[in-house]
DNA sequence: CGTGCGCTTGACTTTTTTCAATAAAGGTGG
DNA sequence: CCACCTTTATTGAAAAAAGTCAAGCGCACG
């Protein structure tokens, strides 16, 4: 594909001017990464902004034992290591392909540039990042709020409404990654989607789960009881 | 004190004229809070722009059976509620004054003005926002990766390069606080700092904590091992 | 001087992880 | 098309970590 008609079709960008167009196309390399091929590692040096082509990308850390926790899985259109390039000079986490998956990546220096001469790409870069602040709020409420289960029926609700699928859902990723996603391990996985079947919750066939009973995934997932109180006081 | 000097204080208006200054003073409100009362809750109407004033705010959120998970504590200077200014309308978490508190408020639809008209102050909230994301990403890391004795670990080391203080540091706010920033409860907390006496790691007394073993303390928080290895294949 | 809040400790329960073994699924090359 | 190999998923038994409930202490503050 065009460059410049690639690069138009990136959210972040939309709304830019042909003229802006042609300079991104002119300073965007393109990369292409294999199914688990490291993008970049934590600690690395951050020079640019990345975004996924085609395919999709996994963020994730790392546990000295090796355990990985993902905070993001992006697809086509995303950028990611936008952090570390406002921040820090060095990436937070890690990204590797999570399939065969080509990148946009925009150095840093023209990319500052533009952005100090069209202050509307910087509202849009600000509405991304607030909207991944937000999204990790919600990672840490449930990691440190809730068990399992309830992170576990949060997901899946919140995937059929991410994807419309009103039902009857189809994993896009694979069990385990999954587990690390809600920041646990296979085996709990496997168990709680089991107990959850058992108790007429869902059915669980490989990638395919059915959502049986909306209403009490709801209510594991903690839907209810939303404290109409101020929580003042409530250290 | 006037607004426009204090205005000028503040990191993310650095660098901005005079006149940028005088624009900014002339729609802030000044507001009070004391201990304990609630600035804006989860779910309310985003309306602008929070600076923290003097006083301290907690930044937190709330599981239905009210334990609370603290994101952030901010001091003087330190401005908060950005997120839900640029990305949805409403606050993804409470805030509230930890202790008698005097908030900058900037509405909305000025701020936004006045950033169109200087990339400069979009490019330092963009820091801003970046750093913030990656304090959460640390946050999930250890949240999901790490046991509460690895977590608070790691936080007294942090604390003491914060704070500059060298082995004998003094705790700004309660343990019951604490425990919620580790994403634990108060009983285990108290637990786990009793085990690091008895292990000769710490000495705790009340609100001061002396750090006896450095060595062991960063070993617990996984400060070894790190993986010079790529972590390729690592699923 | 008493009330309340923060902190600690003990006994107990629940949840999750670990370790190990096995089964199922998917892709590759003959 | 099948045998083989790797990856992914499941299950059991045991251990570990963290949370709940309840009681008690100490200290600050009115």
């Amino acid at each position: 594909m065009d460059p410049a008609e690639q690069i138009a079709t990136i959210p972040l960008f939309e709304g830019l001017l042909p003229q802006q167009l042609r300079e991104l196309a002119a300073i965007v390399r393109r990369q292409t990464y294999e199914r688990g091929q490291l993008i970049f590692a934590e600690g690395d040096e951050a020079s640019g902004l990345y975004v996924v082509g085609q395919g999709r990308v996994k963020i994730f850390k790392l546990s000295p034992e090796g355990k990985e926790q993902i905070l993001h899985l992006f697809g086509p259109g995303e950028p990611f290591g936008e952090a570390a390039l406002f921040a820090g000079r060095h990436f937070p986490a890690y990204a590797e392909g999570l399939d065969q998956t080509t990148i946009l990546f925009f150095p840093r220096r023209a990319l500052i540039d533009l952005i100090q001469r069209n202050p509307d790409i910087a509202l849009s870069l600000l509405a991304v990042l607030s909207l991944r602040l937000r999204v990790f709020a919600n990672l840490i409420e449930d990691l440190s709020l809730k068990e399992v289960p309830a992170r576990l029926a949060a997901y899946l609700l919140y995937f059929t409404r991410r994807t419309g699928q009103s039902a009857e859902l189809e994993l896009d990723i694979t069990k385990s990654q999954l587990a690390s996603l809600l920041g646990t391990i296979p085996e709990t996985l496997s168990r709680v989607l089991a107990r959850m079947s058992r108790q007429g919750l869902i059915e669980s066939e490989g990638r395919r789960i059915k959502l049986l009973d909306k209403k009490g995934l709801e209510e594991l997932a903690g839907y209810d009881l939303r404290l109409p109180e101020s929580p003042q006081g409530e250290e």
